[in-house]
RNA sequence: GGGACCAUAGGGUAGCUUGGUCGAUCCUUUGGGCUUUGGGAGCCUGAGACUCCGGUUCAAAUCCGGGUGGUCCCA
């Protein structure tokens, strides 16, 4: 993409995604079709948790004292947070933080909540706007003052291995969504100098962009005990002890939406996933001056016929020629349209054109259209998904010799490269390189090993030699592979 | 954290260097009317802007300072 600065700005307002003209800095407003959109997301998103999770909300406001007890945590966010100091005109006893996130909101909470290891694991979510004085250069949806889609899950369990095994599961959680999204992920294990402030350890989900920086789309944070000892979340185990709570977290944001949009979308505007898309059919009747209302009692009886299936349809029966809609068709990342015109009627066809090829399909309004156009609907979720990770896997290039990283990088490349782990070394890399590491695929890659010996012959020669690294800026050992990248 | 640049109708722009001829250009958008509809129609007739605060000056879109907002680069 040659600018995908001014493409992804343009997008945004020509899709009438948001209008970030709002007068704050880093604050922009949902219009309706961007609205649609967050909210088949959204919805997609809840049916997910739902199964496992329970909805909650809590309040935007936050008293300092509760903020500023987790040190380490606090030290993270005290730069970023928005504070309301008065109530009118009366300076309050106690300012009140606008959330950066909501620990400090839940967890005195859930110290009351906490009685037996009966009621544990405790696993809650709930959709906020978050609020963050970032000092950066904002960018909508993806570098934001006010974060209006925060989706934040806490849980709390009775032992660490509860803990880490829903990281495992808010892992796979996170994978189902974006496959179902389309959006190419890559998990890492974020470096310790850039967990969560407060967190164990961090699992991170990244992205790719088409301009070749990565962008962090979810994160996964294994708590440990650190809150529950801070906020005195204690349970009473089954012998009769008092314990400190063990407690994961995970979010996404906004950028999932700016995501979906950066990553699919063309030239020509957006391309959505049929899923997510607000409208899936637009039916676009072709009128001359005569015969307009039989085209137009077909137009509605196949509507409705799309309609009893569940498939979300409009009727675009404005007043203009139709290159117009055409145009506004394929902007507005509608999956399918249907052309319908008088020749059509007449031999009781239509056609159909899908917004991801753009390819002309002839349809027989004699046969079941509707199940023809589910089957386009899966053909579509697949090839996007197939092209979006096609584009990012071609993107990630081995390197082994650290003077060509940068330069690597430079032509808007992801680099994995062995590293040995060690965190004064980790900086130095990122200081030779100036770029950041996103983290670690330890697991994976012995994952993957692990598969490839399975498939091998009992005897292949030696492989521990075959896997032996070292470390790509210290020469030591390397007991990881790490990935290099521009971020956001 | 440091630096550079920018701000003119809803969007994109010309004008700014050298203050006056700006009653502000062009494209798009948009109201009304006629006509038209298989890839952004045409004609007629209307509508719509100098970011805010302060300064210099007889005179400011134009020069100076600050605020706000935006873009990009570097750490």
């Amino acid at each position: 993409m040659e600018d995908f600065s001014k493409w992804y700005h343009n997008i945004l307002e020509e899709a009438e995604i948001i209008d970030s003209r709002y007068p704050i800095k880093g604050m922009s407003v949902w219009l309706p079709h961007g609205f649609k959109l967050r909210k088949y997301i959204l919805k997609e998103l809840k049916e997910l948790f739902d199964k496992d999770h329970e909805e909650v909300l809590f309040p935007l406001l936050v008293p300092e004292d509760e903020l500023a007890k987790e040190g380490i945590h606090v030290k993270g966010f005290e730069d970023e947070v928005y504070w309301v100091t008065h109530g009118g005109q009366k300076e309050l006893n106690k300012k009140l933080a606008i959330r950066p996130t909501s620990e400090t909101a839940m967890y005195p909470m859930f110290s009351l909540w906490v009685r037996s290891h009966i009621d544990l694991p405790m696993k809650f979510y709930q959709v906020v706007n978050t609020f963050r004085y970032e000092t950066k250069h904002t960018r909508p949806l993806i570098r934001v003052r006010e974060i209006t889609t925060f989706k934040e899950a806490h849980t709390v369990h009775s032992n660490q291995e509860d803990a880490a095994k829903q990281v495992e599961i808010a892992i796979e959680l996170y994978k189902k969504l974006f496959d179902m999204l389309a959006i190419p992920y890559l998990i890492s294990k974020r470096p310790v100098w850039d967990k969560f402030p407060g967190a164990d350890y961090t699992m991170a989900f990244d992205t790719f962009f088409p301009d070749g920086k990565t962008l962090q789309i979810g994160t996964v944070h294994n708590l440990g005990q650190t809150f529950a000892k801070t906020f005195d979340i204690k349970f009473e185990n089954n012998e009769g002890n008092h314990e400190y709570a063990y407690q994961t977290c995970y979010g996404l944001s906004d950028r999932v939406i700016a995501s979906v949009i950066a990553i699919h979308g063309d030239e020509k505007g957006l391309v959505l996933p049929p899923a997510i898309a607000p409208d899936q059919v637009t039916i676009i009747p072709i009128i001359f001056k005569d015969g307009g209302e039989e085209v137009m009692a077909k137009c509605n009886e196949i509507e409705s016929s799309l309609q009893s299936s569940g498939i979300r349809v409009k009727i675009d029966d404005r007043d203009m020629r139709p290159g117009k809609k055409f145009y506004d068709f394929e902007l507005s990342g509608c999956p399918i349209r249907i052309e319908l015109g008088p020749r059509d009627l007449a031999e009781n066809k239509a056609i159909l054109v899908r917004r991801d090829t753009l390819e002309k399909i002839e349809i027989n309004l004699e046969e079941n259209y509707t199940s023809k156009i589910q089957e386009i609907f899966e053909e579509i979720a697949i090839n996007l998904k197939n092209k979006a990770w096609k584009h990012t896997e071609e993107n990630i290039t081995h390197s082994s010799n650290l003077d060509e990283v940068k330069d690597i990088v430079a032509n808007g490349k992801i680099v994995s490269v062995d590293w040995c782990g060690d965190e004064d070394c980790g900086k130095e890399i990122e200081e030779i390189t100036e770029l950041d590491i996103l983290g670690t695929q330890a697991e994976e890659g012995k994952e993957k090993k692990e598969k490839e010996l399975d498939t091998k012959e009992p005897n292949t020669e030696e492989p521990d030699a075959e896997t032996r690294t070292t470390c790509i800026n210290c020469k030591k050992e390397a007991k990881y592979k790490a990935l290099i990248a521009k971020t956001y």
